[in-house]
DNA sequence: TTTGAACCCTCTAGTGGCTTCAGAGTCAAG
DNA sequence: CTTGACTCTGAAGCCACTAGAGGGTTCAAA
């Protein structure tokens, strides 16, 4: 049951393009080739590519997924460390929807300064935008 | 009251090297020199460069900050189209929140799957990630 | 006067995770 | 024999920087 980067990419739902990127990349296997030069796909190559769009679908990054991978291939290591990635990786997912929460209340409060056409001149958003007093630093201020 | 590149990033909190970045995206205007080649600043140029980063913490885009300066740039024309940017681009922040709130409970859920040091084998996150059912896709789904 | 440190210059390449493109080859149906 | 769908490789593009190489400038201390 071999098949075609086209069929492994309709089954998985990834694109060729990224397929080929993820080979390159060492997340999947060279697979075997057809005499005129085509890849040709097993099984065990679906359900590798299964785990990495599954682990890119929750935001990992490839490194992190290389990581995964490891353990995967290894049934017998320890899997604290998968716990602990997998910690990790939802505290930054948090930490982001704070930074975005935060963001928005800032873009909102902006959007409130205009609410009609008007010149551009006396438009409060760009006013605002301009005003440097509310994001001073000091000549020498952190950041 | 003329200032170079140093001191322009430290008043603005920029690096140098964004400044340089921004001169060649355009974002800033091309500055005077010294006879020594050394960029030259005045107020204005600050103030612009002010405008530039507080737009990008508001996580706008590079174009999305041309379109603003151009709005500040001639004042006589019509805001409205500012309001509308702004409007799309606190849409696009609130999309990003929710896809992110969804993606923490996913992975809040993987995470319940193992609590302890375990055999990789037996590891219950490796296993879900695994899992291609959870993530079928039709032979030609849609994507 | 020399030397050293701190600043500045340009140009190039690297980051991540793909996507797009150019130019060519393969293969089955009509 | 041609058409069209598929595949191949390799390089470049995307965004918003960041880092580094290899040099020039400025100014003050020794």
């Amino acid at each position: 049951m071999l098949i075609k980067i086209g069929e492994l990419a309709k089954r998985t739902g990834a694109t060729v393009e990224t397929i080929r990127y993820y080979e390159k990349e060492k997340l999947l296997p060279e697979p075997a080739r057809s005499e005129g030069n085509y890849r040709l796909y097993r099984e065990s190559h679906i359900e590798r590519l299964q785990f990495v769009l599954h682990c890119r679908t929750l935001d990992m990054t490839l490194d992190e997924v290389r990581t995964l991978l490891k353990y995967w291939e290894e049934p017998s290591r320890d899997c604290a460390d998968v716990d602990t990635l997998l910690d990790e990786h939802i505290r930054a997912v948090e930490t982001r929807i704070e930074e975005l929460k935060q963001l928005k209340k800032h873009l909102s409060v902006l959007r409130q300064k205009c609410v009609s056409s008007a010149p551009a001149k006396s438009c409060g958003i760009l006013n605002a935008l301009a005003d440097h007093s509310c994001h001073e630093n000091s000549p020498y201020g952190s950041h």
